[in-house]
DNA sequence: TGTACATCAGTGAACGCGCGTTCACTGATGTAC
DNA sequence: TGTACATCAGTGAACGCGCGTTCACTGATGTAC
Protein backbone atom coordinates (compact mmCIF):
# COMPACT_ATOMS: atom_id res chain seq x y z
CA UNK A 1 0.00 0.00 0.00
CA UNK A 2 2.90 2.49 0.44
CA UNK A 3 5.97 2.22 -0.94
CA UNK A 4 7.19 5.20 1.20
CA UNK A 5 7.53 3.13 4.23
CA UNK A 6 10.52 4.52 5.96
CA UNK A 7 14.06 2.81 7.28
CA UNK A 8 13.34 -0.31 9.48
CA UNK A 9 15.57 -2.15 11.50
CA UNK A 10 17.02 -4.15 8.90
CA UNK A 11 20.17 -2.91 8.14
CA UNK A 12 20.03 -2.22 4.40
CA UNK A 13 23.68 -2.90 3.41
CA UNK A 14 24.08 -6.48 2.63
CA UNK A 15 27.73 -5.74 1.67
CA UNK A 16 30.45 -8.91 2.67
CA UNK A 17 32.70 -5.94 4.38
CA UNK A 18 32.16 -5.26 7.72
CA UNK A 19 31.17 -1.75 6.51
CA UNK A 20 33.10 0.45 8.95
CA UNK A 21 33.41 2.80 6.53
CA UNK A 22 29.24 3.91 5.51
CA UNK A 23 28.30 2.28 2.25
CA UNK A 24 26.92 4.52 -0.63
CA UNK A 25 23.23 3.21 0.50
CA UNK A 26 23.59 3.51 4.04
CA UNK A 27 22.18 6.51 5.53
CA UNK A 28 23.45 7.93 9.07
CA UNK A 29 21.05 7.90 12.18
CA UNK A 30 20.44 11.24 11.68
CA UNK A 31 19.71 10.95 7.93
CA UNK A 32 17.40 8.30 8.62
CA UNK A 33 15.18 10.78 11.64
CA UNK A 34 14.90 13.15 8.62
CA UNK A 35 13.79 10.67 6.46
CA UNK A 36 11.02 9.64 8.72
CA UNK A 37 10.29 13.17 9.63
CA UNK A 38 9.37 13.72 6.28
CA UNK A 39 7.89 10.79 5.55
CA UNK A 40 5.37 12.38 8.34
CA UNK A 41 4.82 15.35 6.91
CA UNK A 42 4.67 13.69 3.37
CA UNK A 43 1.99 10.67 4.71
CA UNK A 44 -0.19 13.72 6.50
CA UNK A 45 -0.17 16.06 3.42
CA UNK A 46 -1.64 12.98 1.47
CA UNK A 47 -4.25 12.25 4.04
CA UNK A 48 -5.39 15.80 4.30
CA UNK A 49 -6.72 15.28 0.64
CA UNK A 50 -9.70 14.29 1.71
CA UNK A 51 -10.25 15.21 5.46
CA UNK A 52 -9.56 18.40 7.48
CA UNK A 53 -6.47 18.77 9.99
CA UNK A 54 -8.49 18.16 12.58
CA UNK A 55 -10.41 15.00 11.75
CA UNK A 56 -7.03 13.62 11.34
CA UNK A 57 -5.65 11.15 13.74
CA UNK A 58 -1.91 9.99 15.14
CA UNK A 59 -2.43 6.91 14.51
CA UNK A 60 -3.71 7.37 10.92
CA UNK A 61 -0.31 9.30 10.21
CA UNK A 62 1.84 7.19 11.56
CA UNK A 63 0.23 4.14 9.62
CA UNK A 64 0.21 6.27 6.35
CA UNK A 65 3.94 6.95 7.36
CA UNK A 66 4.59 3.04 8.36
CA UNK A 67 6.07 3.73 11.93
CA UNK A 68 4.74 2.98 15.26
CA UNK A 69 2.33 5.22 16.76
CA UNK A 70 4.61 5.46 19.78
CA UNK A 71 7.50 6.84 17.21
CA UNK A 72 5.77 9.88 16.39
CA UNK A 73 6.81 11.66 19.48
CA UNK A 74 10.47 11.51 18.28
CA UNK A 75 9.43 13.87 16.23
CA UNK A 76 6.51 16.01 16.93
CA UNK A 77 5.41 17.20 20.46
CA UNK A 78 1.86 16.68 19.39
CA UNK A 79 -0.19 16.97 16.16
CA UNK A 80 -0.75 20.64 17.01
CA UNK A 81 3.03 21.18 16.12
CA UNK A 82 2.79 18.89 13.03
CA UNK A 83 -0.07 21.47 11.98
CA UNK A 84 2.01 24.54 12.26
CA UNK A 85 5.11 22.97 10.07
CA UNK A 86 2.85 21.61 7.30
CA UNK A 87 1.82 25.46 7.62
CA UNK A 88 5.29 26.60 7.25
CA UNK A 89 6.22 24.46 4.87
CA UNK A 90 3.08 25.13 3.03
CA UNK A 91 3.16 28.82 2.75
CA UNK A 92 7.04 28.42 1.62
CA UNK A 93 5.70 27.03 -1.49
CA UNK A 94 3.09 29.54 -2.26
CA UNK A 95 6.40 32.67 -1.15
CA UNK A 96 8.72 30.76 -3.83
CA UNK A 97 5.56 31.39 -6.35
CA UNK A 98 4.86 34.72 -5.84
CA UNK A 99 8.92 35.78 -5.82
CA UNK A 100 9.36 33.92 -8.79
CA UNK A 101 6.68 35.76 -10.39
CA UNK A 102 7.90 39.02 -8.98
CA UNK A 103 11.36 37.96 -10.22
CA UNK A 104 10.03 37.26 -13.96
CA UNK A 105 9.44 40.80 -14.96
CA UNK A 106 6.00 40.27 -16.34
CA UNK A 107 5.29 42.00 -19.79
CA UNK A 108 3.62 44.89 -18.59
CA UNK A 109 0.59 44.46 -21.11
CA UNK A 110 -0.34 41.45 -20.36
CA UNK A 111 0.43 41.76 -16.09
CA UNK A 112 -3.17 40.28 -15.30
CA UNK A 113 -2.67 36.68 -18.19
CA UNK A 114 0.38 35.98 -16.72
CA UNK A 115 -0.04 36.37 -12.95
CA UNK A 116 -3.22 34.22 -13.09
CA UNK A 117 -0.87 31.51 -15.57
CA UNK A 118 1.66 31.48 -12.68
CA UNK A 119 -1.12 31.09 -10.11
CA UNK A 120 -2.95 28.11 -12.08
CA UNK A 121 0.86 26.40 -12.33
CA UNK A 122 1.26 26.63 -8.99
CA UNK A 123 -1.79 25.34 -7.17
CA UNK A 124 -1.10 22.23 -9.80
CA UNK A 125 1.97 22.55 -8.76
CA UNK A 126 1.42 21.92 -5.24
CA UNK A 127 -2.10 20.40 -5.12
CA UNK A 128 -2.15 19.25 -1.45
CA UNK A 129 -0.14 22.56 0.00
CA UNK A 130 -3.06 24.84 -1.54
CA UNK A 131 -5.73 22.45 -0.59
CA UNK A 132 -4.64 22.48 3.08
CA UNK A 133 -4.38 25.77 3.40
CA UNK A 134 -7.82 26.58 1.97
CA UNK A 135 -9.49 24.22 4.05
CA UNK A 136 -8.15 25.56 7.34
CA UNK A 137 -7.90 29.27 6.77
CA UNK A 138 -11.33 29.36 8.35
CA UNK A 139 -12.19 26.09 10.19
CA UNK A 140 -10.18 23.61 12.39
CA UNK A 141 -7.93 24.79 15.08
CA UNK A 142 -7.75 28.14 16.37
CA UNK A 143 -3.67 27.92 16.31
CA UNK A 144 -3.81 26.86 12.91
CA UNK A 145 -6.42 29.26 11.75
CA UNK A 146 -4.08 32.52 12.91
CA UNK A 147 -0.85 31.17 11.36
CA UNK A 148 -2.89 31.26 8.27
CA UNK A 149 -4.26 34.72 8.66
CA UNK A 150 -0.79 35.92 9.64
CA UNK A 151 1.26 34.61 6.85
CA UNK A 152 -2.21 35.43 4.32
CA UNK A 153 -1.64 39.19 6.07
CA UNK A 154 2.25 39.39 5.56
CA UNK A 155 1.23 38.59 1.54
CA UNK A 156 -1.05 40.69 1.10
CA UNK A 157 0.76 43.70 2.51
CA UNK A 158 3.97 42.50 0.53
CA UNK A 159 1.55 42.92 -2.58
CA UNK A 160 0.53 46.40 -1.57
CA UNK A 161 4.06 47.20 -1.20
CA UNK A 162 4.73 46.12 -5.16
CA UNK A 163 1.32 47.80 -6.11
CA UNK A 164 2.74 51.41 -4.65
CA UNK A 165 4.99 51.32 -7.55
CA UNK A 166 2.76 51.17 -10.64
CA UNK A 167 2.05 54.24 -11.77
CA UNK A 168 -0.77 56.08 -10.66
CA UNK A 169 -1.35 54.11 -7.18
CA UNK A 170 2.64 55.80 -6.16
CA UNK A 171 0.00 58.51 -4.70
CA UNK A 172 -2.31 56.00 -2.87
CA UNK A 173 -2.50 55.74 0.93
CA UNK A 174 -0.89 53.07 2.17
CA UNK A 175 -4.65 51.76 3.55
CA UNK A 176 -6.19 52.24 0.29
CA UNK A 177 -2.92 49.67 -1.04
CA UNK A 178 -3.78 46.96 1.95
CA UNK A 179 -7.59 47.29 0.80
CA UNK A 180 -6.79 46.88 -3.03
CA UNK A 181 -4.00 44.19 -2.33
CA UNK A 182 -6.84 42.33 0.00
CA UNK A 183 -8.93 42.13 -3.19
CA UNK A 184 -6.63 40.90 -5.06
CA UNK A 185 -5.15 38.51 -2.59
CA UNK A 186 -9.19 37.45 -2.03
CA UNK A 187 -9.39 36.80 -5.60
CA UNK A 188 -6.52 34.92 -5.45
CA UNK A 189 -7.79 32.55 -2.96
CA UNK A 190 -11.37 31.89 -4.53
CA UNK A 191 -9.37 31.37 -8.04
CA UNK A 192 -7.06 28.79 -6.19
CA UNK A 193 -10.32 27.12 -4.34
CA UNK A 194 -11.85 26.62 -7.62
CA UNK A 195 -9.06 25.32 -9.53
CA UNK A 196 -8.30 22.54 -6.86
CA UNK A 197 -12.17 21.06 -7.58
CA UNK A 198 -11.18 21.40 -11.62
CA UNK A 199 -9.45 18.39 -12.90
CA UNK A 200 -10.24 18.62 -16.27
CA UNK A 201 -8.32 20.98 -18.64
CA UNK A 202 -11.49 22.54 -20.04
CA UNK A 203 -12.69 23.25 -16.75
CA UNK A 204 -9.37 24.84 -15.10
CA UNK A 205 -9.05 27.09 -18.82
CA UNK A 206 -12.97 28.15 -18.12
CA UNK A 207 -11.50 29.22 -14.58
CA UNK A 208 -8.56 30.85 -16.42
CA UNK A 209 -10.84 32.94 -18.40
CA UNK A 210 -12.96 34.05 -15.43
CA UNK A 211 -10.43 34.54 -13.34
CA UNK A 212 -9.05 36.82 -15.76
CA UNK A 213 -12.16 38.97 -16.32
CA UNK A 214 -12.60 39.13 -12.23
CA UNK A 215 -8.90 41.02 -11.73
CA UNK A 216 -9.84 43.38 -14.80
CA UNK A 217 -12.80 44.06 -13.53
CA UNK A 218 -10.70 45.08 -10.35
CA UNK A 219 -8.38 46.79 -12.06
CA UNK A 220 -10.32 48.20 -14.89
CA UNK A 221 -13.23 49.09 -12.79
CA UNK A 222 -16.95 49.35 -13.51
CA UNK A 223 -16.30 52.77 -15.64
CA UNK A 224 -13.87 51.73 -18.19
CA UNK A 225 -15.43 48.20 -18.06
CA UNK A 226 -17.34 47.15 -21.27
CA UNK A 227 -19.00 44.05 -21.42
CA UNK A 228 -18.15 42.15 -24.95
CA UNK A 229 -21.39 40.05 -24.48
CA UNK B 1 -25.59 23.56 33.12
CA UNK B 2 -28.18 23.49 30.48
CA UNK B 3 -31.70 25.04 31.18
CA UNK B 4 -32.65 24.38 27.74
CA UNK B 5 -33.55 20.70 28.36
CA UNK B 6 -36.07 18.98 26.77
CA UNK B 7 -39.19 17.70 28.47
CA UNK B 8 -38.49 14.46 31.06
CA UNK B 9 -40.89 11.73 31.36
CA UNK B 10 -42.60 13.73 34.49
CA UNK B 11 -45.75 15.20 33.49
CA UNK B 12 -45.71 18.89 33.84
CA UNK B 13 -49.39 18.95 35.13
CA UNK B 14 -49.54 18.80 38.64
CA UNK B 15 -53.62 19.95 37.68
CA UNK B 16 -56.29 18.33 39.99
CA UNK B 17 -58.12 17.11 37.37
CA UNK B 18 -57.31 14.19 35.24
CA UNK B 19 -56.32 16.69 32.33
CA UNK B 20 -59.10 15.21 29.51
CA UNK B 21 -58.68 18.20 27.78
CA UNK B 22 -55.34 19.51 27.51
CA UNK B 23 -54.47 22.28 30.16
CA UNK B 24 -52.48 25.08 28.89
CA UNK B 25 -49.24 24.35 29.70
CA UNK B 26 -48.70 20.72 28.17
CA UNK B 27 -47.94 20.01 24.71
CA UNK B 28 -49.35 17.27 22.65
CA UNK B 29 -46.88 14.97 22.04
CA UNK B 30 -45.93 16.05 18.77
CA UNK B 31 -45.26 19.39 19.54
CA UNK B 32 -43.08 17.88 22.37
CA UNK B 33 -41.31 16.00 19.88
CA UNK B 34 -40.54 19.27 17.79
CA UNK B 35 -39.34 21.08 20.80
CA UNK B 36 -36.62 18.22 21.30
CA UNK B 37 -35.89 18.67 17.73
CA UNK B 38 -35.05 22.71 17.65
CA UNK B 39 -33.13 21.86 21.15
CA UNK B 40 -31.22 19.19 19.03
CA UNK B 41 -30.16 22.10 16.27
CA UNK B 42 -30.02 24.79 18.86
CA UNK B 43 -26.98 22.51 20.91
CA UNK B 44 -25.32 21.96 17.81
CA UNK B 45 -25.16 25.23 16.54
CA UNK B 46 -23.84 26.15 19.89
CA UNK B 47 -21.31 23.82 20.05
CA UNK B 48 -20.27 25.02 16.99
CA UNK B 49 -19.33 28.35 18.14
CA UNK B 50 -15.94 26.80 18.94
CA UNK B 51 -15.57 23.67 16.85
CA UNK B 52 -15.81 22.73 13.08
CA UNK B 53 -18.91 20.32 12.55
CA UNK B 54 -16.49 17.13 11.51
CA UNK B 55 -15.22 17.42 15.01
CA UNK B 56 -18.48 17.66 16.82
CA UNK B 57 -19.94 14.17 18.41
CA UNK B 58 -23.17 12.70 18.56
CA UNK B 59 -22.92 11.96 22.13
CA UNK B 60 -21.68 16.31 22.27
CA UNK B 61 -24.55 17.37 21.14
CA UNK B 62 -27.39 15.03 23.01
CA UNK B 63 -25.24 16.30 25.93
CA UNK B 64 -25.52 19.68 25.23
CA UNK B 65 -29.53 18.90 24.41
CA UNK B 66 -30.19 17.38 27.44
CA UNK B 67 -31.15 13.97 26.06
CA UNK B 68 -29.88 10.10 25.95
CA UNK B 69 -27.66 10.00 22.78
CA UNK B 70 -29.77 6.86 21.50
CA UNK B 71 -32.73 9.46 21.11
CA UNK B 72 -30.29 11.70 18.20
CA UNK B 73 -31.77 9.15 16.15
CA UNK B 74 -36.05 9.03 16.39
CA UNK B 75 -34.86 12.98 14.98
CA UNK B 76 -31.95 12.48 12.38
CA UNK B 77 -31.25 9.61 10.94
CA UNK B 78 -27.24 10.87 11.11
CA UNK B 79 -24.96 13.98 12.04
CA UNK B 80 -24.48 14.46 8.30
CA UNK B 81 -28.55 14.29 8.04
CA UNK B 82 -28.28 17.33 11.00
CA UNK B 83 -25.30 19.21 9.13
CA UNK B 84 -27.86 19.44 6.16
CA UNK B 85 -30.46 20.80 8.15
CA UNK B 86 -28.40 23.76 9.98
CA UNK B 87 -27.20 24.52 6.34
CA UNK B 88 -30.92 24.97 5.22
CA UNK B 89 -31.59 26.53 8.22
CA UNK B 90 -28.63 28.78 8.07
CA UNK B 91 -29.22 29.97 4.37
CA UNK B 92 -33.12 30.85 5.76
CA UNK B 93 -31.57 33.38 7.96
CA UNK B 94 -29.49 34.28 5.08
CA UNK B 95 -31.91 34.58 2.37
CA UNK B 96 -34.45 36.18 5.39
CA UNK B 97 -31.61 39.03 5.72
CA UNK B 98 -31.37 39.86 1.52
CA UNK B 99 -34.96 39.53 0.84
CA UNK B 100 -35.70 42.47 3.59
CA UNK B 101 -32.37 44.55 2.42
CA UNK B 102 -34.18 44.02 -1.48
CA UNK B 103 -37.37 45.35 -0.04
CA UNK B 104 -36.28 48.42 1.66
CA UNK B 105 -35.28 50.39 -1.41
CA UNK B 106 -32.16 51.42 -0.25
CA UNK B 107 -31.08 55.41 -1.06
CA UNK B 108 -29.54 55.21 -4.52
CA UNK B 109 -26.83 57.78 -3.28
CA UNK B 110 -25.62 55.35 -0.55
CA UNK B 111 -25.90 51.28 -1.53
CA UNK B 112 -22.67 50.54 -0.68
CA UNK B 113 -23.49 51.95 2.65
CA UNK B 114 -26.78 50.37 3.47
CA UNK B 115 -25.23 47.55 2.14
CA UNK B 116 -22.64 46.94 4.11
CA UNK B 117 -24.61 48.27 7.34
CA UNK B 118 -27.42 45.89 6.41
CA UNK B 119 -24.90 42.71 6.50
CA UNK B 120 -23.06 43.81 9.20
CA UNK B 121 -26.30 44.18 11.65
CA UNK B 122 -27.64 40.70 9.96
CA UNK B 123 -24.36 38.95 10.68
CA UNK B 124 -24.45 40.06 14.28
CA UNK B 125 -28.03 38.77 15.09
CA UNK B 126 -27.35 35.39 13.55
CA UNK B 127 -23.33 35.03 14.39
CA UNK B 128 -23.85 31.10 14.83
CA UNK B 129 -25.17 30.30 11.37
CA UNK B 130 -22.59 33.05 9.47
CA UNK B 131 -19.80 31.13 11.78
CA UNK B 132 -21.00 27.83 11.15
CA UNK B 133 -21.46 28.66 7.14
CA UNK B 134 -18.12 30.62 6.94
CA UNK B 135 -16.07 27.54 8.67
CA UNK B 136 -18.22 24.38 6.51
CA UNK B 137 -17.65 26.27 3.65
CA UNK B 138 -14.30 24.88 2.73
CA UNK B 139 -13.18 22.59 5.19
CA UNK B 140 -15.24 19.52 6.71
CA UNK B 141 -17.65 17.13 5.02
CA UNK B 142 -18.08 16.59 1.62
CA UNK B 143 -21.58 17.02 1.48
CA UNK B 144 -21.91 19.94 3.85
CA UNK B 145 -19.65 21.99 1.51
CA UNK B 146 -21.14 20.89 -2.38
CA UNK B 147 -24.62 22.07 0.02
CA UNK B 148 -23.12 25.14 0.65
CA UNK B 149 -21.50 25.88 -2.61
CA UNK B 150 -24.65 25.29 -4.38
CA UNK B 151 -26.42 27.69 -1.75
CA UNK B 152 -23.67 30.54 -2.52
CA UNK B 153 -23.57 29.86 -6.36
CA UNK B 154 -27.86 30.25 -5.62
CA UNK B 155 -27.51 33.75 -4.12
CA UNK B 156 -24.84 35.17 -5.88
CA UNK B 157 -27.13 34.32 -9.17
CA UNK B 158 -29.85 36.14 -7.91
CA UNK B 159 -27.35 39.05 -6.73
CA UNK B 160 -26.62 39.18 -10.82
CA UNK B 161 -30.37 39.46 -12.01
CA UNK B 162 -30.53 42.42 -9.82
CA UNK B 163 -27.58 44.26 -11.16
CA UNK B 164 -28.98 43.72 -14.65
CA UNK B 165 -31.53 46.18 -13.09
CA UNK B 166 -28.92 48.93 -12.79
CA UNK B 167 -28.39 51.50 -15.18
CA UNK B 168 -25.29 51.38 -17.10
CA UNK B 169 -25.47 47.57 -16.58
CA UNK B 170 -28.31 46.30 -18.28
CA UNK B 171 -26.20 45.54 -21.67
CA UNK B 172 -24.00 43.50 -20.19
CA UNK B 173 -24.10 39.63 -20.63
CA UNK B 174 -24.97 37.56 -17.82
CA UNK B 175 -21.28 36.04 -17.53
CA UNK B 176 -19.94 39.46 -16.88
CA UNK B 177 -23.05 40.22 -14.09
CA UNK B 178 -22.20 36.53 -12.70
CA UNK B 179 -18.49 37.71 -12.46
CA UNK B 180 -19.38 40.74 -11.19
CA UNK B 181 -21.72 39.52 -8.75
CA UNK B 182 -19.02 36.91 -7.49
CA UNK B 183 -16.45 39.60 -6.65
CA UNK B 184 -19.31 41.27 -4.46
CA UNK B 185 -20.64 37.91 -2.66
CA UNK B 186 -16.89 36.90 -1.92
CA UNK B 187 -16.22 40.56 -0.32
CA UNK B 188 -19.42 39.97 1.10
CA UNK B 189 -18.00 36.79 2.61
CA UNK B 190 -14.99 38.05 3.76
CA UNK B 191 -16.21 41.10 5.44
CA UNK B 192 -18.83 38.19 7.20
CA UNK B 193 -15.78 36.74 8.51
CA UNK B 194 -14.02 39.63 9.63
CA UNK B 195 -16.97 40.83 11.88
CA UNK B 196 -17.19 37.44 13.44
CA UNK B 197 -13.75 38.18 14.90
CA UNK B 198 -14.60 41.45 15.91
CA UNK B 199 -16.27 41.63 19.42
CA UNK B 200 -15.55 45.37 20.53
CA UNK B 201 -17.55 48.09 18.56
CA UNK B 202 -14.31 49.90 17.50
CA UNK B 203 -13.35 47.09 15.45
CA UNK B 204 -16.82 46.39 13.59
CA UNK B 205 -16.34 50.61 12.65
CA UNK B 206 -13.31 49.68 11.36
CA UNK B 207 -14.13 46.86 9.60
CA UNK B 208 -17.06 48.89 8.01
CA UNK B 209 -15.13 51.86 6.88
CA UNK B 210 -12.80 49.14 5.13
CA UNK B 211 -15.93 47.24 3.73
CA UNK B 212 -17.25 50.36 1.66
CA UNK B 213 -13.64 51.29 0.76
CA UNK B 214 -13.29 47.81 -0.72
CA UNK B 215 -16.89 47.76 -2.48
CA UNK B 216 -16.46 51.04 -3.86
CA UNK B 217 -13.63 50.24 -5.33
CA UNK B 218 -15.49 47.41 -6.96
CA UNK B 219 -17.66 49.41 -8.43
CA UNK B 220 -15.56 52.72 -8.83
CA UNK B 221 -12.77 51.18 -10.40
CA UNK B 222 -9.22 51.77 -10.36
CA UNK B 223 -9.71 54.12 -13.48
CA UNK B 224 -12.49 56.67 -11.37
CA UNK B 225 -10.81 56.25 -7.95
CA UNK B 226 -8.73 58.74 -5.92
CA UNK B 227 -7.32 57.57 -2.92
CA UNK B 228 -7.74 60.21 -0.40
CA UNK B 229 -4.57 59.28 1.82
C1' DT C 1 42.18 -1.51 13.22
C1' DG C 2 39.53 -3.56 17.36
C1' DT C 3 36.86 -3.36 21.54
C1' DA C 4 33.71 -1.67 25.02
C1' DC C 5 30.20 1.41 26.03
C1' DA C 6 26.67 5.27 25.03
C1' DT C 7 23.04 6.99 22.31
C1' DC C 8 18.55 7.01 20.64
C1' DA C 9 14.95 6.07 16.60
C1' DG C 10 11.72 2.92 16.43
C1' DT C 11 9.01 -1.12 18.82
C1' DG C 12 5.05 -3.44 20.81
C1' DA C 13 2.11 -4.00 24.56
C1' DA C 14 -0.86 -1.89 27.65
C1' DC C 15 -4.04 1.63 29.71
C1' DG C 16 -8.31 4.09 30.14
C1' DC C 17 -11.61 6.87 27.41
C1' DG C 18 -15.28 8.61 24.47
C1' DC C 19 -17.22 7.21 20.49
C1' DG C 20 -21.58 5.43 17.30
C1' DT C 21 -24.99 2.17 17.26
C1' DT C 22 -28.29 -1.65 18.95
C1' DC C 23 -31.79 -3.12 21.80
C1' DA C 24 -35.56 -4.23 24.84
C1' DC C 25 -37.83 -1.24 27.91
C1' DT C 26 -41.12 2.39 29.99
C1' DG C 27 -44.74 5.29 30.61
C1' DA C 28 -47.14 9.37 29.03
C1' DT C 29 -50.00 10.62 25.13
C1' DG C 30 -53.43 9.44 21.75
C1' DT C 31 -57.49 6.85 20.00
C1' DA C 32 -61.47 3.70 19.44
C1' DC C 33 -65.48 2.33 21.37
C1' DT D 1 -67.53 10.33 30.61
C1' DG D 2 -64.81 5.78 31.26
C1' DT D 3 -62.12 1.93 29.76
C1' DA D 4 -58.92 -0.83 27.09
C1' DC D 5 -55.43 -0.81 23.84
C1' DA D 6 -51.93 1.36 20.47
C1' DT D 7 -48.36 4.49 19.66
C1' DC D 8 -43.87 6.15 20.15
C1' DA D 9 -40.32 9.77 22.29
C1' DG D 10 -37.07 9.03 25.32
C1' DT D 11 -34.30 5.59 28.47
C1' DG D 12 -30.30 3.04 30.08
C1' DA D 13 -27.30 -0.67 29.49
C1' DA D 14 -24.31 -2.91 26.55
C1' DC D 15 -21.14 -3.78 22.55
C1' DG D 16 -16.89 -3.40 20.04
C1' DC D 17 -13.67 0.10 18.20
C1' DG D 18 -10.02 3.46 17.38
C1' DC D 19 -8.09 6.86 19.88
C1' DG D 20 -3.74 9.41 22.48
C1' DT D 21 -0.28 8.50 25.57
C1' DT D 22 3.09 5.77 28.67
C1' DC D 23 6.60 2.62 29.17
C1' DA D 24 10.40 -0.58 29.25
C1' DC D 25 12.64 -2.62 25.44
C1' DT D 26 15.87 -3.49 21.31
C1' DG D 27 19.44 -3.23 18.33
C1' DA D 28 21.79 -0.46 14.85
C1' DT D 29 24.64 3.63 14.79
C1' DG D 30 28.06 6.53 16.91
C1' DT D 31 32.13 7.46 19.88
C1' DA D 32 36.10 7.05 23.03
C1' DC D 33 40.15 4.81 23.71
Amino acid sequence: MNSRTPSSRTSRSGRSTKAKTRSRDTLSREERKEATRRAIVAAALRLLEDRSFAALSLREVTREAGIVPAAFYRHFESMEALGLVLIDESFRALRDMLRGARAGKLDPNRVIESSVDILIDGVNERREHWRFIGRERSSGLTVLRYAIRTEIRLITSELAIDLARFPGLNTWSSEDLNILATLFVNAMISIAEAIEDAHDPQAQEEIRRIAIKQLRMIVVGVTGWRSEG
